[in-house]
DNA sequence: CAAGGTATTTAGACAAGCCTAAATTTACTG
DNA sequence: CAGTAAATTTAGGCTTGTCTAAATACCTTG
């Protein structure tokens, strides 16, 4: 059984994991988790003896198969609790996420799972991000490619339909991960190009061809 | 704020005080929290440098009021989310005990209130102990003598009307506490005696004046 | 391709809690 | 009241996870 600190590792470590799967970097988990980078490079350590990460020295870390396991039941426990928080106890939406952190740490697989029943089995949390089910598979909600959305429209990335190291590449750059949301502020009927704000911050613009490739859930 | 290790030792502290506040052996503590005697040693030093508990090497450790105050927190929030475990998620009262020893652990005030009112304010738990309010104080049951109560009748101990050194002592030795259950089995008109059965475990028999003196709560 | 800057890792310490073994205090018994 | 048994404390270590400071590797730019 994994200790808390251990969780919290392995969901940065996913959290920081772009499309493109490439190592990630010891600083970014230290600002992650506002820890020293000494602290995270110790710890990483420890982790890939426990086989929950791959780790070559100066080149970053990646999750096993293991470790992502865990993590996406982290994650899962994280956003039924906040759907709680919410939906039962009428939190506002920007109070919970510091207490979902210490609910997600709770240990009981039967709790989670009657939890979520109580909950009603919800899809996503009350930021509009994707729960998943017992296994670690997020749901799979209805699926769009990004240039079918019209102007105004909102959404999340659910995945990629070209996985070149070029386009992920770019992805990374831009910092679209699985999740990330995406809202469309303009199309260009010349080019077929978009203007979008992603993540709620950066705004840029997609050419048709990215648009195609991008597979997106409606409504966040 | 405390570890949580801190509010196991003062809660396990609070549970072996009984009504007269002698200081709770270091054995007893390491027996209840399953570790050794001299890591209680240790702890209860720091606690005492923190003001939670008064200690006294070779005489035991009670708590300040403000270690009070704390391990009543703890077992107000143990209690409430074991009333949720059992009215909201339906688990048997049998199952919550060691989930409700991880959340009540979570830290947030404004949480447990919410939770409190979403349960519609108990006062009891599922297992008829009953929940401190949000000041510590244990709610106002109905108040009877224990000699008010019928044959059969279950009750739980809430108070004593005379506490001189003597009196509180042989509870003690009894081990009956504060949240001690109390089962009336046979009344003996002669003396005015009555045999009782302790903590569902232990029987004995009460003078008219020991009965006379303890305050019940009915119904557990 | 060398030089310096940045990222990362190592070394050495520290705090919280825990443990075993040994020393000490208290309590009980004859 | 001496002597032993039981309870308690001390001493010395261990683990987890953290930190600062120093060393090392990587990388960019001239």
């Amino acid at each position: 059984m994994q200790t808390s600190t251990t969780e919290d590792y392995l969901k940065a470590i996913f959290k920081l994991s772009g499309v493109n799967k490439e190592g990630v970097s010891t600083n970014s988990i230290a600002d992650e988790l506002t820890t020293k980078a000494s602290s995270v490079s110790d710890m990483v350590k420890k982790l890939a003896e426990k086989k929950l990460v791959n780790y070559i020295k100066y080149q970053g870390t990646t999750l096993t198969k293991e470790g992502e396991g865990i993590a996406l039941r982290v994650i899962r426990k994280h956003r039924l609790w906040e759907v709680f928080l919410v939906d039962k106890l009428k939190f506002g939406w920007d109070e919970i996420h510091e207490i979902a952190e210490q609910l997600e740490h709770i240990k009981s697989p039967k709790l989670i799972d009657k939890l979520d029943e109580h909950l009603g089995f919800p899809k996503k949390d009350p930021h509009g991000d994707p729960i998943p089910d017992k296994n670690g598979v997020f749901p799979t909600l209805k699926k769009f490619k990004l240039n079918e959305l019209e102007i105004g429209g909102k959404c999340i990335l659910i995945g990629v339909s070209e996985d070149s190291k070029d386009f992920l590449r770019y992805l990374d750059s831009i910092n679209l991960k699985l999740g990330s949301s995406i809202e469309i502020l303009d199309f260009f009927q010349f080019d077929k190009s978009l203007k979008v704000k992603v993540n709620n911050t950066t705004e840029l613009t997609f050419s048709e061809l990215v648009a195609q490739n991008l597979n997106i859930s409606k409504e966040k």
